[in-house]
DNA sequence: ATTATCCATGAATAACTGTTCAAGTATCTG
DNA sequence: CAGATACTTGAACAGTTATTCATGGATAAT
């Protein structure tokens, strides 16, 4: 919900509830959480992570990055809670927190080959 | 698949097979859809076109946005296949093209429902 | 203790993105 | 036809983002 007075924009005959509109700021999480999907890079990580924990360095290896480059990218994925880690020794293991990802994957993978009509 | 050679990083005892890891090139279809809706202002157009179908000059009204802003965005959203349009006289009505977006919506909701463990 | 390894972090830079502004196309009205 | 309305488009500019590079901290090995 948007704003406390519920105005409305004239469409159609019919009036646009302005209020159920998402509001800015739920927008902006909506937004926030979707930008973190936005990168390859970061889906090259997490698909990664889906076949099996593991550290930064070999997830650097695994996806061809820096080491310092995927630790950045880490830090974005951890802030948004989409993975967990452990630490042992000097390694740091890395995991999927949940499998809402997949979800995310399956849903877009859907659309995108979906056919053009 | 990524590589056409079966590449491993060994890890934790048993190899990764890289193989498995999402190609540049998936990975990279997948960042730009998502990268889509990694943007407030496109989950309000897209939460204003779940209500009805709406006219360019409508939907700058009912996000507060420019006609010219909000234009862009409509571009960005048809190259992703998100919405579709109709051309009455001067007017461009568009509207959600399939439901995808709700259950990318409502995973995405429910992943930043949940609690912070 | 010294050195090496693993990872995180801050600054800097290059690339990308979204808005505004100005202009252009198409349709409707008088 | 002239003017107004609805929308689109391209260029420019500001803000954001992802990488690299250099450094620092923590743990392990010698």
């Amino acid at each position: 919900m948007s704003n406390s007075e519920d105005k409305t924009v004239q469409a159609i005959g019919v009036d646009v509830p302005v209020s159920q509109i998402l509001s800015v700021e739920k927008a902006q999480r909506m937004a926030e959480f979707f930008g973190v999907l936005g990168d390859p890079n970061r889906w090259r990580i997490l698909s990664a992570l889906a076949l099996k924990e593991l550290r930064v360095g070999e997830l650097a290896e695994a996806v061809d990055m820096s080491e310092s480059a995927v630790s950045h990218q880490l830090r974005v994925l951890r802030t948004m809670r989409l993975v967990s880690y452990r630490k042992q020794g000097r390694s740091v293991y890395y995991c999927l927190k949940d499998d809402h990802i997949f979800n995310l994957y399956q849903e877009a993978s859907e659309h995108l080959d979906e056919p053009d009509d």
